[in-house]
DNA sequence: CCGCATCCGGGGCGATACTG
DNA sequence: CAGTATCGCCCCGGATGCGG
């Protein structure tokens, strides 16, 4: 293992995560749940198949991931965060929060972009600000990625796939849906950019914050 | 310049300080304040001179750092932390916080250490039990490199260097030096492993969390 | 199809030498 | 003091193969 050779804890985490790729490993982990490596490739678009095996085998050396054989009739193995993984939550919510300005510009001509990416950011930015009323779910279509917020105990969940009985649809451009969440433009701008809203536009203006839902 | 090709946050951070010693360099410039290029040569050592150079280039650019001539006599140049490139404390702090644990087994056999890579690790684990009383200055010589700790308004502060006319002293290697200020081991255990203290041994009872305090 | 291993080309990285 | 220049090596990226 490529070390820095530093006694300072800030090396010899970047020696344990540091290497490429493998922090958007733990990224994929944290938000999907275990996984199996077919499911790690679809969200990490870009790594090559050998290194993503590299990099699982040495984060379940570092006591990061742990491998489990999943019985028949699943029969496939998944990987999963151990307690030790899970504590790189807080790291990774700072690496967002430092990077999320660089989202404002929208996505360069060639990104690629995955509909669980954008959990963190909505749950960070949204709130349920009717946490009396019943719950109301929201389907959210961002590049054509499908999502779906949930109001829950005052706050906003985010899952993958499909709701089946949706409150309201939000469709359009991803750095507009993301704009919307984190209130950098509102609900009119960002029907000027392509956004459309179907359904109950008041479940939108319940979760979206002040600067968005004018 | 290499990217990640994601839409996500997470990524395009990565995208700017994810290289390898990026974050060791933005590290150094947090720790010590704006730093001559031989300055951050040796606080990290093993680096290339070149990949050194290289990352200052990448860092200003991407908006982190900023590159001030000194006017003379100084006449030098001058590497600081752009507001920008301080917004990533809370990010290095998280990255500490989780490599910590890998700390309590000492350094490996040819691992470096510099003094300024106490300064987190002691502040947030002492406190001043006395902040009424009046402020008290310990010098530490952890494996000879020197650095001294103030109380100030009930926290610890740590600069580098001597101080001139210290309350007490500690001194001893690094391990057992860092495993006292976190309470994993206690005054008398440190000193079984060569840690030795001169001066007002309360100054630094004052300090030290409850566990290491004994 | 899933979970890799193998092969190969290019470039990021590491060490040393050298310079204005 | 603050870098450039040069040169290997190995990490990384991309493609393909392959056993279960």
């Amino acid at each position: 293992m490529r070390t820095y050779g530093q006694y300072c804890a800030v090396a010899k985490a970047l020696d344990l995560i540091g290497d490429r790729w493998t922090l958007l490993i733990v990224r994929e982990l944290l938000l999907r749940g275990p996984c199996r490596y077919t499911d790690l490739r679809n969200g990490l678009p870009g790594i090559a198949t050998n290194l993503l095996a590299d990099r699982l085998r040495e984060l379940e050396q570092a006591g990061v991931v742990s491998r489990e054989e999943a019985p028949p009739p699943v029969a496939t193995t998944l990987f999963s965060l151990t307690s030790r993984g899970e504590e790189l939550a807080p790291t990774l919510r700072e690496l967002l929060r430092w990077g999320m300005p660089l989202m404002q510009q929208g996505p360069a001509p060639d990104d690629v972009f995955r509909a669980q990416w954008m959990a963190w950011p909505a749950e960070m930015s949204l709130t349920d600000r009717e946490p009396d009323a019943p719950p109301v779910t929201i389907q959210v279509l961002a590049d054509g990625e499908p999502a779906y917020l949930q109001t829950s105990a005052g706050s906003v969940h985010v899952s993958l796939g499909r709701a089946d009985r949706p409150d309201a649809l939000l469709r359009g451009p991803v750095h507009a849906v993301l704009g919307l969440f984190t209130g950098q433009i509102d609900l009119d701008r960002a029907a000027a950019t392509g956004v459309e809203c179907e359904g109950d536009r008041g479940a939108l203006q319940r979760v979206l914050p002040d600067a968005a839902a004018a």
